[in-house]
Parts: structure tokens; sequence; C-alpha cells
DNA sequence: AAAAAACTGTGACAAAAGTCACAGTCTAAA
DNA sequence: TTTAGACTGTGACTTTTGTCACAGTTTTTT
């Protein structure tokens, strides 16, 4: 179960991770079953965990007053799910996060992970090459919303997350790209037609 | 001049800047100066420096077929002018970058700031509290372009960042807000009756 | 195996945002 | 101080996207 975890650390990383450091790493991961639609997160909270993804799939979402759900982010295996903001300022989460499908994660807590990061340098190496991907990947999805229409933003995860249209069903993609059910219903068939 | 940069380098870390090192950061940062729609970064362009603004405003944005532009982001005093996801991965960018105001600011190359980073603690302390930062917010723009109406971006960012308002024309906010400067002129007319 | 729940498609209409055209104001440069 | 360019507002119209309603299919649960 901790394989990998390890192999993903190793997969980012030029440092080698010795015996010991893996053994102080499955000290502070504790692995965590999640059933479909149970939360890891809810609105109010402050998050103080990260989970690792080793098997399933989670999303992050809102819910507005009129109980309409707008989903941010879709977490899969080796992914990281957690409220970003809320780990690192210590403030009430307005999100929610749940497994979508059963899910498989090693949670590790906030301070504990920063231990580590300060006592291996290859999770340093890591956490900043980490960062770096996820500076990135907002960016470009940033810009996405903003030069692209709904219909090329769908094109445009085909391309960039094939994975995901995949694995979720259409209206969670749809709420993912920032459009409704039925427009992307629409977008397809404007394209299945052809 | 670069006490602007030390100054900033202070406010984001705990650990002390010895005299040595803020001669080593001196070293490499050079200042620039741009007049107004000078070109920092153009399209095709790899990024491989890192643009500190000490005084003036600069934009990122890309330019469509039909020659629109698409501003992505804004930058004015203490921010850091340059496209990540190009420095990182050093391929061509799709952005210009270039001088709204009249503008000074410090270039440090890639590979000089790693060296420093990898040198002087209170560097990586910076770099990766900045990184958290860029996350976050990225974050918060991800999420208020999937959950929230034209109109309540606009509030949003009156509210998250007055000081773009009162600095750009709004045809620039409007293009940073991902609409076009007719509906945010009416968004603001709308609220300026009642 | 039946029932319930979740998911997808589609028509009719509504609302939001974009486009085009033009006028008026403000600012900066000659 | 005049002139050009940049900026803002607004009306008329178009396009895109959203809303509502309902039907049909697929998947999950009992």
């Amino acid at each position: 179960m901790y394989d990998a975890l390890i192999r993903y650390f190793r997969s980012y990383t030029s440092n080698a991770l010795l015996g010991d450091e893996i053994d102080l790493i499955q000290r502070f991961f504790s692995l965590t079953k999640f059933k479909k639609r149970e939360f890891f997160l809810q609105e109010g909270e402050v998050c103080t965990y990260s989970a690792f993804i080793v098997k399933g799939a989670m999303r992050q979402y809102t819910v507005s007053e009129k109980g309409e759900e707008h989903i941010i982010k879709l977490f899969i295996e080796n992914w990281w799910a957690s409220d970003y903001e809320s780990v690192l300022k210590k403030t009430p989460s307005i999100y929610f996060i749940d497994a979508w499908e059963e899910t498989d994660a090693l949670l590790v807590a906030k301070t504990d992970l920063m231990y580590l990061i300060n006592r291996i340098p290859a999770l340093l190496e890591w956490i900043r090459k980490l960062d770096n991907n996820f500076v990135i990947d907002a960016d470009r999805r940033i810009s996405a919303s903003i030069r692209l229409s709904a219909e090329e933003r769908y094109f445009d995860l085909e391309k960039t997350h094939p994975e995901f249209i995949q694995r979720f069903p259409q209206h969670i993609i749809a709420s993912y790209l920032g459009i409704n059910r039925e427009t992307l219903s629409r977008i397809r068939s404007r394209y299945v037609k052809r």
C-alpha cells in the first residue's frame, strides 16, 4: 500500500530515498478508506490533512445557497486531495471534498508533512516540484477560462486531461468546466454528428 | 534601488539575510527600465528571466488570431512578472508581457535565481512561501471563474485586489475578468445608479 | 429481478454576455 | 493649445449559455 506512495515520491526526485527515511514516511501516513460520497472535508472545517490517493477518485466543490454544486477540482490516483488555502492559512474551508468512487488514501497531517520535508531532502525536492506543477496547471486553467469558449474549454480538457473525461460522468465534467450539463451535452452532440 | 528587493525578501522570511548574502543577491539582479508598451516577453520566446517590479505595472496576455488581447495577469510593485510555465519547462511562451506604465524592474535569470535559492536559506523560505501564495491565488481565481457570474467576479476583484481597479483602465480589468468592456461598463453603471 | 437512483439528451424559452456602431470625455503629445 | 489617441458609455441587435420540463437509458441497490 505504501509502495505506491514511495514510488510516487521517487518519480519526482533525483535524491535517493533511504531505508530509514522510508520507515519515517510510513510512520506518518495512515491508510484510510472512503466509501462513495463519504466526506474527507466539509465546509467550515479547517483542513489539516492531505490525502494521497492510492486508488479511487475524489472531488472538491462548493454548494451555493440554491444547493448547486460547483466542482473546483477532481482528483484521481497519485494526486493529492486537500484544500491548500485552508491547510496553509488554517482558515475554515469553503469547500467539500468527498470520494466520488470508493477510495483508498494515505493521509498525512500538515505538521507531520512539514517535519518530513525538513528532514528528508528528497521530499523537499518533491514538494518544490509539486508546487511548481500546481502553479502551472492552475495558470493554464485560468488562461483557458479567460481566452476560450465553453466548447473550446471542453476540447482543451479532452487534450490535457482525457483521463477525467473517461472517468467522471458528463455532469461532473460540465461543472468542472463551469458550464451546465445541458450545454455540455449539446457541445458533444454537435461533434458526434459530424 | 535594491533596497526594495531586500525589504521584500525580508518581509517573507524569518531567516536573517546576511551582508554577504545581500551582496550576492545584488550581483545577480540587474536593473532594467521599461517604457510604456515595451516588451519583457513576446509570444514564441522562452522566458528565462523573472522581473521584480520596483515601480510600475505590467501585464501578461495572449493575442488571438482575430487580434484580441486576453489579459491573464497584472503585475504591480513587489510582484514578479514572468511566464512561470515557460521558465520552468523551457518551452516557448504563448504570452506577451509588456509594461503598462513606465516600469523599473530588477531582472534575474532563472539559473541565477536557482543558485541563490540553493545558497541562501532565507531565499529558500521565501520561494516556498511565494509558491504557496501563487497556488492559493490561482485556486481562488479558478474557483471564482466556476462559481461566480461576471458581475460577482467584478465585485470579488474589488474586494481582493482593489489596487488593480484603481490602477488599470476598465477595459483592462474587463479583459482580466474574461468579459468585454461593454459588459463591465454596464455592470458598473447598474450600481452607480442605486 | 424489480425498483430506485443516477445519468444523458433534447425541445422551448429566458437570461446573460458579446458585437457593432457611434458619441462623448479625458489625456498626452506635438 | 490644438490634435490624436485612448478610454468610457449606451442603444440595438446577435449569439451563447442557462433554465425548466420531461423522456429514455444505464447503473446501483434491495
